[in-house]
DNA sequence: CGCTTTTGACCCGCGC
DNA sequence: GCGCGGGTCAAAAGCG
């Protein structure tokens, strides 16, 4: 069965073959480390089309936008420390009218939920929490890292409430969410069964809170954004995070509109990343941090 | 003791 | 309607 949300990664071809509904699919066939193409992210739109780290932005369904492809600017590698590669990215979102965020816990608040089912509520909660998922889908995003240990630190505490065998892989998907009990982000790893040293972790949903700080490279924080980036610049972190990519989309927004299309006729299931086109300033924080957040 | 992981069961959506 | 597969729950076990 073909998971919309759950694409083969590690097929070359899927990634342009994406057939979810009101998905973004970003694909670099590159096998170069993420610091190679991220942590020096300078998009310009000079971009190297010679250059085979190739950027692709598919989008299907609703929009029917065609398959863009935009480069990436490239920077040797410089230091394989980091015990992954980032390979690709995908974003997928799938936010409906009413993009639930991250700090709307007054909404989905996961200890509510536990209580609730106890007080036996007149409407099973269990259900109604399972109709506001299905009415409210999260943006989310994936990226492939070449990594040998499934659990990649992205400055996040994660908890594992899931593991399932994936169909046609011999390795299981891990489910976890985030230990922030007000923050509803969840990730999916799964090793890629034709490469096994290829880990594809799907994030889902926008954090509400800061990092928990990477070990090896100091506390991070989300509320600059320009110290986040510099940060990145002088230290990257040692394995890949989901703020990276996002910078990255709005990099490529900023400095290449014209061979990057973003389907801006979404109007009505605005994708996050999409809404997240802001000004320099706004940086990562239009899409990680709700605005009500970044003021505290 | 508190938190995390494990794991079987359950629920739901989707395709046939 | 049925079966399959993905995703989640929740109790038990493990760990520091």
């Amino acid at each position: 069965m073909n998971d919309p949300e759950n694409p083969d990664l590690t097929n070359d071809s899927s990634w342009t073959q994406l057939t979810a509904p009101d998905s973004h699919f970003f694909h670099r066939d590159t096998s170069n480390i993420l610091s190679d193409f991220a942590w020096n992210l300078h998009a310009s739109s000079q971009s190297d089309h010679h250059h085979p780290h190739s950027l692709r932005f598919d989008t299907t369904s609703r929009v029917p936008s065609p398959v863009t492809t935009t480069t990436l600017p490239s920077t040797p590698s410089s230091s394989s420390s980091a015990a992954a590669a980032a390979l690709s990215v995908a974003v997928t979102d799938v936010s409906t009218s009413n993009n639930l965020p991250a700090n709307s816990s007054s909404s989905e608040n996961p200890t509510e939920n536990s209580t609730a089912s106890a007080a036996k509520a007149p409407e099973p909660p269990r259900k109604e929490k399972k109709m506001a998922q299905k009415r409210i889908r999260q943006p989310r995003f994936a990226f492939m890292t070449k990594s040998d240990v499934d659990n990649l630190e992205d400055g996040y505490r994660w908890r594992k409430y899931g593991q399932k065998a994936v169909k046609n892989s011999p390795f299981p998907r891990s489910y976890y969410r985030c230990t922030n009990s007000r923050c509803t982000v969840k990730k999916r790893v799964e090793r890629s069964s034709e490469d096994p040293s290829i880990v594809i972790t799907t994030y889902k949903g926008q954090h509400c809170h800061q990092t928990t700080g990477f070990p090896r490279g100091g506390i991070l924080t989300a509320h600059d954004p320009s110290s986040f980036t510099s940060h990145f610049h002088h230290l990257p972190p040692p394995l890949p995070n989901p703020y990276y990519y996002q910078e990255l989309l709005h990099q490529l927004h900023r400095d290449d509109t014209s061979s990057l299309r973003l389907p801006q006729s979404t109007t009505e299931d605005e994708p996050a990343f999409v809404s997240s086109i802001n000004p320099p300033e706004e940086g990562l924080l239009g899409d990680i941090v709700p605005q009500t957040m970044r003021n505290t």
